[in-house]
DNA sequence: AGCAAAACCGTACCGACGGTACAGGAGCGG
DNA sequence: CCGCTCCTGTACCGTCGGTACGGTTTTGCT
């Protein structure tokens, strides 16, 4: 049971990289095997089919995914009392986190079902969905909380706003991967941070705020 | 000539189609063909292989993105004087252009591309980089005509406010795909062009602006 | 220690697919 | 009539996803 686990995620971790890099279509079961160290029948005792395969790596990354959001934005609230202050240091933080990745950010497995949609079966693109409605669940949150306080320069659909978010990180990964450039996606989010600055500053001075 | 030519775009035409619904991996040739109504000698007669077809495919892609943008943005240049108004009215343009899509933006290849850079050969992977660099020297150009009119609210290195523009279209494209709402693309330009207005408002009053 | 379930391995096989090879033919301009 | 472009037809190869199924080791539990 416990040596079960252990070898369905070490199939997860290969494949994961393997995906992230050349796609579903693009990963070989038989190569997947390989490098794990087992044989087609050991892949199949853990995965029905590829499928499932695909359904178990985007829970998984999924899961992840909530948790380092989890963490770097409960630790901004730690240190930040204001929702503002502590929305913006979370960007600096996730920004940071992702401009200390050696080789870049590996790139998003919701992004890469995405352009795949007709391979997978619905369950897949409503998990997909349900992904990136969280992430705007998540983040709207933390807007209603600013406006609770702030008042914005300009009036914004929250829904939209939230969204943005996830577009510039998803956005980013996408013009680092075809850039090469690394830094790119850190860099990005930095920029929309000024926005976010920007849109709560006081129409007084621009001073103030980190 | 001029039937090789129409056979060869009728390829393109359908597998273009393909690859933005199942990715490179996921298209098979034999499909291609049987849509396309020719035989496998057919195909290869045109294309040596599939990454010479990932190749026509993306540069004819390109091409079409490139002048897709030159209209917009010299229309808007021509009904606006101030480059900043030019632009702002180029991202609303382009908003509605995106939101005019019946099934919502198929897709963009040089995003496919990214999640599946391993697959193709550096020639191509080197074709989607200057695609992107192209977009960045495209909407730099445009930054800085604002810059020497305007003077923002916050200080920005222009090639990652530049490189904003295709952050905001490409993460759009995942999110709206991921969502299966199409009208979320046109809606994240246009608050990152609420964003631009708003970096380059005078301090004192929110009025002017279209 | 003993037993059952879990966690594999080995082998054989199938159809689909990417790709190669090569022979040939229709249509067309010169 | 030649030669070129633009294909068709056929045959074949290796890889891959997937199925089937029997056998074996490992593990947890009593």
């Amino acid at each position: 049971m416990r040596k079960g686990e252990e070898t369905r995620t070490r199939i997860l971790d290969v494949a994961e990289a393997a995906v992230l890099q050349k796609g579903f279509g693009g990963t070989s079961i038989e190569e997947l095997i390989a490098e794990t160290g087992i044989t087609k029948s050991g892949f199949f005792y853990h995965f029905r089919d590829k499928n499932e395969l695909a359904k178990a790596l985007l829970n998984r990354y999924i899961e992840n995914d909530e948790r380092i959001y989890d963490e770097i934005f409960s630790r901004a609230r730690d240190l930040m009392d204001d929702p503002l202050q502590s929305f913006l240091l979370g960007l600096k933080l996730l920004s940071e986190l992702l401009s200390d990745l050696p080789n870049g950010h590996p790139g998003c497995l919701v992004a890469t079902i995405c352009y795949y949609e007709r391979l997978f079966d619905r369950e897949i693109q409503e998990i997909n969905r349900q992904a990136a409605l969280t992430w705007r669940r998540r983040f709207r949150g933390m807007f209603d909380e600013i406006f609770a306080v702030y008042t914005p320069r300009e009036q914004f659909d929250v829904d939209q706003l939230a969204d943005m978010v996830s577009t510039v990180i998803e956005g980013g990964i996408v013009l680092s991967k075809a850039l090469k450039e690394p830094q790119s996606l850190p860099g990005q989010i930095l920029v929309f941070r000024s926005f976010v600055k920007l849109l709560f500053q006081p129409v007084q001075q621009a001073r103030a705020a980190s």
